[in-house]
DNA sequence: TACAAAACTTTGCGCGCGTAAAAAAAATAT
DNA sequence: ATATTTTTTTTACGCGCGCAAAGTTTTGTA
């Protein structure tokens, strides 16, 4: 490796003994030249550890290999965990991922998107914070750039949505939860931050109706992504509310869920399916963590690598066809059912 | 909001009625025009939704107004949650985080600062692997760009360093439970990935001896980041082992914690300070979760704002000065012990 | 009112690369 | 060996902006 410092393609041509174009075509795609061209520019950079000035690259490029990746909340370990797949998968296939986390505010979400814009990314895999969105600005965002929609729909906004069938999921839970003990009540914010809480508490009441029992639902106070926080607050008010009137207890999520088991566990409350315990409590999502809740959490899984995995390839084939379909697709995965031991 | 597209500066800057080297002026500092002027900008600003391209500016200056922030593993909590701190920071600031998350792994690590020193950032916020990081390439890294080295000392390496004070982490820890009850055996892994096992194991023994106790330690196996489901199995290992001859645990971090606090709820052993428990489990770190354990989880807490909060100054003053302090400074914090129940 | 200082405009160069067109060279086919 | 195709080189322009120098206008001060 020499020291030597190359300043430009033109410099590092020279030293390969080939001209700039032919490097430049070299850098977009190394098959592009004769393999004994190929070569020769190889061992340069062996040599010299030059590379392209990615400004210039992108100045002039229409489009760049960037892929944006958008989620409303990077602090929670759902969105964390996609991140990392979605990023794993961009770089495979010779990408670069940019990861911004909108922290929970739509000024952020649309600042995102603004600075996105303007890097001219090949395509974006976008999570919307949902119904606090700024609907038109994301409409429009789409039009402009070869985006998926993933985890959050936005009705009518954008070509293609991939997500998980909310509804199935908590259906799938009141079902198991009625064959197998009381129906559920449904223990869920009044103003939930996560965009697919409303999906859900419908669920609820459609499954509760179908099995023929009536619905209960708790709304629990308190604003914004600290999860945990509020459905241990408030998983306190309900229980000492004495208004629950089952001993089984389905949470809107996990993170609720791991809310309200500690509260549970304050009060004295045994969660758990056993004989000797009060109470069964049930999440939903499938957060990375709630095996390790005590007790383990019985709840229903998104298909993670699944919904990844379907949006990566959708945004690769979008970008490669760069048309945008006519017709809007959604794809819905349905959730797995973890069977553990709170419920 | 006029639908009129506006190509570049000179276009926008027509629109303005200002001459182009102003409006370049105005975006790179709305204070260093006339007032007057910065008006009619701003009005056109408002009609207009123009631009200025960043890969243009990049180019151009000699350094960006990129911030880069490097963690090794993004989807651990903690991570998650000084990267939101130091993002907002940077934002504030007038800067532009871009976020990088080398997933454990020391390729990626490299990768991330080779992109990111083609980025030309004005400056880098980096949490290193630590042993498994590339020493030579971390060095080299940090001589190029002015970077904050956080959480994770590499010696010798770098200009400035932010974290904490872990063996005073767990003497603190070690001082209390002994003051309350039993000595503590520690807990960790054999071959942990997070950085600052080593000196929290340090600090252990160096703790029990002045105690004049013998110190107990239990090497957990297995490799990689999934330090919940680690604690858990091993824990379930080290509890059927019977070689626990202490009734209180201190775990190296929380997320072991977090896992062994499950292994024991699965044993049927009761954590928690009060007469009718078997045990007594304290973590370090204090996870952002680490309230909503069964029981919570007493642990001493890493001071996340001063530590981000410093972090990104040193960063701005460095930058403001450019130059390279010559002398190496370190700064640890030290953490608050946090009593909750399980210990 | 004059005068210096500050802010602005004009002019013009440069950054490092993409890319197109035409000419030259090399590889392959006849 | 010649003709044909493929690859490379040459030449040249453009991207959108930073930046410096010199001239012009505005502003604040004596």
């Amino acid at each position: 490796m020499s020291a030597e410092k190359i300043k430009n393609m033109e410099e590092f041509a020279a030293k390969c003994g080939v001209s700039r174009p032919t490097a430049s075509k070299y850098f977009n795609d190394p098959n592009s030249v004769r393999p004994k061209t190929r070569l020769r520019i190889e061992a340069a950079l062996e040599r010299y550890n030059y590379r392209p000035n990615i400004y210039a690259i992108n100045q002039n490029r229409r489009l760049t290999k960037t892929i944006g990746i958008v989620v409303p909340y990077l602090a929670d370990p759902f969105f964390a965990e996609i991140a990392r797949y979605l990023e794993t998968r961009c770089i495979e296939a010779g990408y670069s991922p940019s990861l911004f986390s909108s922290h929970g505010k739509p000024e952020l979400e649309n600042d995102n998107l603004d600075t996105l814009r303007s890097m001219k990314p090949a395509g974006v895999l976008f999570a919307p914070l949902g119904r606090s969105s700024d609907r038109e600005f994301v409409a429009q965002f789409c039009q402009d750039v070869p985006t998926v929609l993933f985890d959050s729909n936005i009705d009518g906004v954008g070509d293609v949505f991939i997500g998980s069938d909310n509804p199935q999921f908590t259906s799938l839970m009141v079902q198991y939860l009625c064959r197998t003990g009381e129906p559920p009540c449904f223990f869920e914010m009044k103003t939930p931050p996560n965009p697919n809480a409303r999906k859900r508490r419908l669920g609820y009441l459609d499954a509760m109706q179908k099995q023929g029992h009536e619905p209960h639902i708790f709304e629990a106070q308190g604003e914004g992504w600290a999860l945990e926080e509020i459905g241990h607050q408030e998983g306190i008010r309900f229980i000492d509310s004495g208004e629950m009137q089952t001993k089984t207890v389905l949470c809107s999520n996990d993170r609720l869920a791991i809310g309200f088991l500690a509260a549970c566990y304050q009060k004295g409350l045994r969660v758990g399916i056993t004989e000797d315990c009060d109470l069964r409590v049930a999440g939903l999502d499938g957060h990375p963590f709630s095996s390790y809740t005590c007790p383990s959490l019985t709840t229903v899984s998104h298909d993670y690598e699944a919904i990844s995995e379907r949006s990566v390839e959708t945004l690769f084939t979008m970008i490669e066809n760069d048309s945008s379909s006519g017709s809007r697709r959604e794809k819905l995965f349905e959730g797995k059912l973890l069977l553990r031991s709170s419920a």
